[in-house]
DNA sequence: TAATTAACTTGTAATGATTCCAAATTAGAA
DNA sequence: TTCTAATTTGGAATCATTACAAGTTAATTA
């Protein structure tokens, strides 16, 4: 995907949401939607301090809270105390690291049947109105059983 | 179940995970396993007032943490800021309401084989050694349904 | 039972992520 | 081009959680 598609569908998305259309916001959900890092604000900040030098961490976590409410970014935490973010284009899940907090992105044929289902018979159980789900697979990444000399038992 | 067997049981329960007897201790884990309020700290601390007064809350912080350590107690997050806590007797998920904050559990029969069933197919796409996972649903609570005047569709 | 000590609790201070706010700027409508 | 409500900015405020030092105590040992 090229870098000025990525700017396109963005702009196209914010216009299909009925967002206002600053710098600000097509940038961040630019970035978001190209990057698979699950980064911080902090992250975010940094990674665009060339193009907006300017951006105060408030306008960032006013952009992604919006973003959330639209449901095009979803929160993620991966205990390291800071709220993490992804563009959320395709469904999927996460694992996470409980060693280094690197966050990956999961999915399988059929996921969005299971998600489904899930709730489905959440909304039978506990008589609530469905509007989503999250689910989190907790673990060691391949780098960290290395690193702490770990052998996965087949 | 009386309150006296559930004394018995978290204390035998604190000796069987090896952890120092206090009272504190005691008395937060006897609270958690009779009560299905997913509590805050502040909650622990105003339901304990009676029996403890003097118990700061870095004392509530500490306990809840290392139960956590020890996967007697799990974290919930509701969206109200501060972290929820959740003996974690038997296997069960949550269904979270986005209006009020209402945390209830949920289960149904073979909802241990569909978690197991997602952290082997997780494992085996990610090559994360997973040790657990936490599954969340969210929606609109009954109450919250009635109170905004929204009809469920069937 | 008494002595010993590492572990725990307490109260307060520090931290740090996130939100709040008032002033300046700006996107989009007319 | 004009107008205005929405957005951005930067700095202050908030508040949940952690850190720390001093006092207390659970459990081990003799
Ligand atoms: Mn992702
Ligand atoms: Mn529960
Ligand atoms: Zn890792
Ligand atoms: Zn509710």
């Amino acid at each position: 995907m090229t870098n000025s598609s990525v700017m396109e569908d963005t702009l196209k998305l914010l216009k299909d949401h009925k967002l206002r259309v600053t710098p600000q916001r097509h940038i961040i959900l630019a970035y978001l939607a190209s990057h698979h890092n699950h980064p911080t604000v902090e992250t975010i900040r940094d990674a665009l301090s060339k193009e907006l030098p300017n951006m105060g961490s408030s306008t960032i976590y006013n952009t992604l809270n919006t973003f959330v409410d639209h449901r095009l970014v979803v929160e993620l935490q991966n205990g390291d105390g800071s709220t993490h973010y992804d563009y959320f284009g395709t469904p999927h899940y996460h694992a996470i690291c409980t060693n280094c907090g690197k966050i990956v992105d999961v999915t399988y044929p059929g996921f969005d049947k299971d998600e489904k289902t899930l709730e489905e018979k959440t909304a039978e159980i506990s008589g609530y109105m469905i509007s989503g789900n999250h689910m989190e697979v907790y673990g060691l990444c391949p780098e960290c059983q290395v690193k702490l000399g770990i052998t996965q038992k087949k």
